[in-house]
DNA sequence: TAAATAGTGTCTATCAGACAATATCGT
DNA sequence: ACGATATTGTCTGATAGACACTATTTA
C-alpha cells in the first residue's frame, strides 16, 4: 500500500438538486473498503478496458449505483496526491451535474448501496477521502456560475414560473444556511428579454390563490 | 501497448509569454518515441515516487526540461481517453503559466530536448498527442480571464506601463493573428483607481521622446 | 372586498465606450 | 515650435438595483 507505481484513477460526481427548498447534493454510502460506511460522492475507478474517456467513467458511476442518467456532466477541477487515499497515491477527477430532483428515482433503486440527498449548506456529515473539498469546491463552482448569470435550468422541472426559477437561484447564491441572497423582482425578469435560454409556453399558466403565472420550459439546445 | 491496466498519467504545461508583439507559447522538440521529433508542451510523466502532487510533477517538467520556476501554476483541464497516446489509455492533466520571456533562459539551456518559442496565433506546428487540442483550451481560457477583466500581470517585466499593460491585454485579446482588439485608452485607465493589483512606483518614469509614463510594479500578494 | 402573488414601470447611480482636451517630454 | 505619447476630462447610452405601481386570480 502507498507504493503503486500508478495512481488509483477515479471520477467522481456531485449532483445537485433543489428539495426541501435548499440546495441538496446526492451522496452514497460506502460499502466496501476503504472508509467502508462513510459518506462519499458517487464515483468509480477508471476501468480503460470498457470507459472510453473520463465522462464514460462518470457516467458509469451513475449508472451503475444510483441507475441515473444525466443531461449534462462538466468536468471541474482533478484532485491528486499521496494522501488522499488511504490505498496510495491517486486521482480524482470531479465532475458536477444539475437534475431534478423528481428524474431520480435511485433512493429507492439502489442495492448496492444506501443513497441519500443531502443539505448541502446544512446537514452534511463526514465525508470519506477528500471528498469535503470536492464538494466544496463544486458547490463555490455553481454559485460562481449562477453569479456570473448562467441560469441553472437543468434544475428545473419540465415547466417552471419566473417566480419558481428566481427561487433556485436565490438559494444557489446564498452563502450561509439561512442566508437569503433576494435578487430584485424586476432586474432578474428583465433578462429574459434578451435571453433565448426560456421560452414561454403560449397559455400555459401555474394556478394558486392569486393571478396565474405564465409557465416557460428550456430552450432545446440549452447547455448547462 | 494499448490495453494497460492502468492509464498513463501525465501532467502538461503551457507557458504563454509575449514576443515579437505577439502572444507566444513555450514548445518542446520530443527526442524519444512516441512522437520523436515532433513539436508538443512541456510536460512529463508522473512518478508517484518523487511528485507530492500533480502540480509537482509539472513543475519538475519545467525544472528538468527548460530550467523555468514559474511563480503560478493554473490546472485547467484534464483530458483522457484511449485514443490520445499510441502507447494506450492516458490521462493528461493540462496547467498554464504565465510568464515575462527574459525569465527564461530555456532556450539556451536546455541540452536535453530543443525548445522554441512560437506565436500562438500563427507560426504554429503540428503538435504532438492532442496537444494542439490543449494549447487552444489553455489560449481560449487565457483569452476568457483576461476579457473577464483579471490583468495579465505575470507577463509584464517588474516596472511597465499603462500603455505597456494595456498593449498586452490587446494581443491577449485579439481573436486572429492580425485582428487588434483595441481598448480604449480612459476606460482602461480608470480600472486602475479601484484595482489593487498594480501600484504606482513614485519617482519612476519611463522615459522616450515624449511625456514620461508613470512605472508601476504588480502588487505583492497578486495572483494570476 | 381582501389577500396573495404576477407582472410592469420609473427613477437613479454607476459605468463603459467614444472621443476630446490638456500635459510634458525629446528634438 | 513640433512630434509624440501620457494623462485627464466630458458626454452619452446602457444597465442594475431599488422600489412603487398595476393586474388578475381565489377565497
Amino acid at each position: 500500500m502507498g507504493n503503486l507505481l500508478f495512481p488509483l484513477v477515479s471520477a467522481d460526481v456531485a449532483i445537485f438538486s433543489i428539495g426541501d427548498g435548499a440546495l441538496q447534493v446526492l451522496l452514497v454510502q460506502r460499502a466496501r473498503a476503504p472508509a467502508a460506511g462513510a459518506w462519499a460522492l458517487p464515483g468509480a475507478v477508471l476501468n480503460p478496458q470498457s470507459d472510453r474517456d473520463l465522462e464514460a467513467t462518470a457516467r458509469r458511476a451513475l449508472r451503475d449505483k444510483i441507475s441515473v442518467e444525466v443531461p449534462y456532466l462538466s468536468q471541474l477541477r482533478t484532485f491528486a496526491g499521496a494522501d488522499r487515499d488511504p490505498r496510495g497515491w491517486s486521482l480524482g477527477v470531479l465532475y458536477y451535474a444539475l437534475l431534478p430532483k423528481n428524474r431520480v428515482q435511485a433512493v429507492v433503486r439502489s442495492k448496492v448501496e444506501l443513497v441519500r440527498w443531502v443539505n448541502v449548506d446544512a446537514d452534511l456529515p463526514a465525508l470519506a477521502f477528500d471528498h469535503a473539498e470536492q464538494l466544496a469546491a463544486a458547490r463555490s463552482a455553481l454559485r460562481e456560475r449562477v453569479r456570473e448569470h448562467a441560469l441553472p435550468l437543468h434544475l428545473m422541472p419540465e415547466q417552471f414560473t419566473l417566480t419558481q426559477l428566481q427561487k433556485v437561484c436565490e438559494i444557489i447564491l446564498a452563502q450561509r444556511p439561512d442566508g437569503v441572497a433576494a435578487l430584485d423582482k424586476g432586474a432578474f425578469r428583465r433578462r429574459f428579454a434578451k435571453s433565448a435560454d426560456i421560452v414561454e409556453i403560449p397559455g400555459a399558466f401555474e394556478r394558486g390563490a392569486q393571478r396565474p403565472a405564465q409557465l416557460f420550459e428550456v430552450a432545446p439546445d440549452f447547455r448547462f
